[in-house]
DNA sequence: TGCATATATGAACACATGCTCATATATGCA
DNA sequence: TGCATATATGAGCATGTGTTCATATATGCA
């Protein structure tokens, strides 16, 4: 539903004061916002990129992760803490390792959406 | 396509290694990775997810977001001057006004399903 | 029990981010 | 042309973020 405009002061609003609130009440509330950014935020950063990708096809220990992407476990550890806190993902003791495996499905149709996004930016003319 | 752990030494890795340069070459690349991470960091913010839901929803000028969204002009435009950049967002001249507009359907596709994802965490217990 | 190893955690630090304030640019109109 | 207004931009600042390094916890095994 496309609001149009109607006036032409900047003083108060471009659009007639009951479009205005008829516009406000469609807009996402605040909790909404929030967890939406919230939930981008995770996903904004190469390394969680990287760990949840690879989860999303081998369940791997703290180590697998570290040596598979080329980082310090400790790094690792910190970011999954981070996962874990969000229940992106989820741990299974086996004796000494704990074992992660990808724990929202959302992630896999997320990633596969803004992969679509990704390339049609290529298509388009710009690059990264 | 899940790849069993089948060692138990983390001197090396845990999967054989065949299984790990299999698991390596269906990773996402770096390029893919890097774009990915960059599109959902613009996404991870209150400001920016507010701004392009409401020009999901209707076409509007600068002074027009700031005022139904409570910001500064300043501060939406520099948000808008890097939407712009990343071509989510497209504007608009007429006379001093700018309109802007949203200038990338996955973005609507993205929000849908980041909102799923938000609404089954709700669901299933645990809060933002 | 005591040692080795896998993971977790805390502090510290370098760097990024989003805002404000001041100023520049651009358009419309008298 | 000159002034008012809409938007853009740059600098500066407070806050947030991701890593490393040191250390803690937990499990397996001798």
């Amino acid at each position: 539903m496309i609001v149009k405009t109607l006036e032409d002061s900047c003083d108060v609003f471009h659009l007639e004061a009951a479009k205005v609130s008829a516009l406000k009440s469609t807009l996402l509330g605040d909790s909404s916002v929030v967890a939406l950014a919230e939930t981008f935020k995770v996903l904004g950063d190469t390394t969680r990129v990287r760990i949840l990708d690879a989860l999303s096809r081998a369940e791997l220990c703290v180590c697998d992760i570290a040596r598979l992407l080329g980082l310090s476990e400790s790094a690792v550890s910190h970011q999954l803490r981070l996962l874990r806190g969000m229940r992106l993902v989820r741990p299974r003791r086996e004796g000494r390792m704990i074992y992660y495996t990808l724990d929202d499905q959302h992630i896999v149709g997320l990633f596969k959406q803004g992969l679509e996004h990704v390339q049609e930016r290529f298509r388009t003319g710009r690059g990264v």
